[in-house]
DNA sequence: TTGTACGCGTTATCAA
DNA sequence: TTGATAACGCGTACAA
């Protein structure tokens, strides 16, 4: 086992000293043609390599990003990561993954764990747990510290740093238009509750659909999922509820829902009430997920570029650490959404 | 801003040694109980924090392991994320994450990239150009640097390391005799090339299966999917790959899929040709995806437990690096398959 | 042209 | 009880 070999070894054996290893190998002109070839031969045949923690500590940047999410087993934030990594990675960059689990606490544990100099910034979206409870101590911290942060997604508007979002509001909004030009005149909306920031901007653009086009809303036809039924185990909970509302309004003709579970949810239970899709009933989802495409009936989608979220991310995260001295104001990236029809909608 | 406070900052404040306080706030007895009570009440005020690269570079250990896989977006490989993640959170450990996109070239990058002092040890799953390749240079070099790996999934048995797989095997012949028991005499298998092992490993239990029941194979009956149709955008030729095979055989009435892309877009194709399933075909893939439940009919599946497999890929990972004086020789966990009978079998 | 010394932040050993 | 020093691996300013 030969282990990795340093500069000092590399001197040691050559009888010169760690300084002159050093420049020789950064082609220096310093140094002579002659110790310099002698140099760069054996590094090479013992593949000398910089260690990265040394270069770090001496330049006081890791070139590593933390990304911190809720869930990892979701399509929408697998793409981001996979975005992050790939501008990241074009960049030199690492990327190092945290997962809050939806907790805050696992949210401020992850953090402080890789704030202490692990990483030079992070890129995040925010756990429910935190947008319920408010507390953003952790955000304020790490900014106030110099470690920039790139919210996306789930963002806190207070919290002064990078975001990307997709426009929720106009995305819901088009989807709804969507099913209101296609016949639909009874709209049910299948949501999440209000502290999640993105449900609640999706819920606005489906109430400004229907008010600019005269259709009243109605607080029957809006169901505001409770974030227990939210796991793939609990699909009952989920799918009773949404039976209840179309039991309740019978008449519903088309199906606006925040996401995909609560989207493929509602088919199923449409299915189940011997509606057919999309004829009586059209439903449209917003997901970036793998399901809607293979649904049956293949449900139509707003659609979130998720990898363009995370490459977005990434490359404001890695100019801001770049251009630190530059000190620019933040922004707000809003990355723009698809309208993807498939057969769930006529 | 308050940058991070150092250990030499808070003994300039103090107007003590670095030492003194480095001792201090570890409740080195040698410190005097004044000094103590006054240096770590500073340190909480200035919310000090050990820097983890200084750690790292002091300790020879940065407490961070290195994950290389072929694709992020995919529930299997999310899945062994969150598997690792867990237990290396719990241990203390953090996780980096490089994607190899199934390329030689990335994978080899990637590796270098992080063996350089940023990491422990590797838990990895080789891309499928590598395996085309048989190139291992990097995993061999990396082993002999003293830098440990664990396999999981795609491994490669002539690599001297830990390794954690399903009985591929076991799970595939577990699944064609229960489409033989419920009544199929002509089962279809849809592979992989040869070169992914577990493709290969699945593909024989496939045949054993037929073996030990007396049923003949045939070479008609086995369709080897190459490589480029496995993207979500190139499912056409899948589906005409698949097609040609019910039509060159149209009497078959099982088909078992190496994974759930297969097996969705088989029970598509099926449906598109009237079949019914499952009274006149039956389905079952090996995957532990999302689309199985979702689909119409749900998918029978053999299940790989992917999380566990990252669980117990981590765990052997920390355990080695935790004992490395002991050299324990290398181990392979079976993780067990089970099968999951959904609608898409009588 | 080469070598020395310092500093990045920490801990540990040894001297005061 | 406290302080000074070395070491982890590197790059670089400065001295030789």
């Amino acid at each position: 086992m030969k282990q990795k070999v340093t500069l000092k070894q590399i001197a040691n054996e050559l009888d010169v000293s760690i300084g002159t290893v050093s420049k020789a190998l950064r082609n220096s002109k310093e140094i002579s043609e002659d110790t310099r070839q002698k140099v760069q031969a054996f590094a090479k045949l013992y593949n000398y390599r910089p260690n990265n923690i040394a270069l770090s500590l001496k330049n006081r940047k890791t070139k590593t990003i933390g990304i911190i999410i809720p869930e990892i087993v979701h399509n929408f934030f697998s793409k981001v990561i996979r975005g992050i990594e790939l501008v990241a990675n074009k960049k030199g960059y690492n990327v190092i993954v945290g997962l809050s689990n939806e907790s805050f606490s696992k949210e401020v544990i992850n953090m402080e764990m890789l704030a202490n100099g692990s990483i030079d910034g992070f890129i995040l979206s925010t756990s429910k747990q935190t947008m319920l409870n408010q507390d953003y101590h952790h955000f304020t911290e790490s900014i106030n510290q110099g470690m920039p942060i790139v919210m996306f997604d789930r963002v806190i508007s207070e919290i002064p740093c990078d975001k990307v979002i997709v426009d929720d509001f106009e995305g819901a909004k088009k989807a709804v238009e969507q099913l209101i030009a296609k016949g639909c005149g009874k709209i049910a909306l299948i949501t999440t509750k209000d502290y999640v920031s993105v449900g609640k901007l999706r819920t606005q653009g489906y109430l400004s659909a229907l008010d600019s086009h005269k259709i009243e809303a109605a607080a029957s036809l809006i169901l505001k999922i409770s974030e227990e039924y939210d796991s793939e185990d609990q699909l009952e909970g989920l799918e009773s509820e949404i039976e209840n509302l179309f039991k309740d309004n019978p008449d519903i003709d088309g199906v606006f829902a925040v996401n995909e579970l609560y989207a493929l949810s509602a088919m199923k239970v449409a299915r189940k009430l011997n509606k057919t899709i999309p004829e009586d009933i059209q439903f449209i989802g917003f997901t970036d997920g793998m399901l809607a495409k293979h649904a049956t009936p293949s449900l139509s989608t707003v659609s979130q570029h998720a990898q363009q979220m995370g490459e977005k991310s990434a490359e404001l995260l890695i100019h801001r650490l770049e251009h630190e001295e530059e000190e620019e104001s933040y922004q707000t990236v809003i990355i723009e959404t698809e309208l993807i029809l498939r057969n769930s909608t006529q």
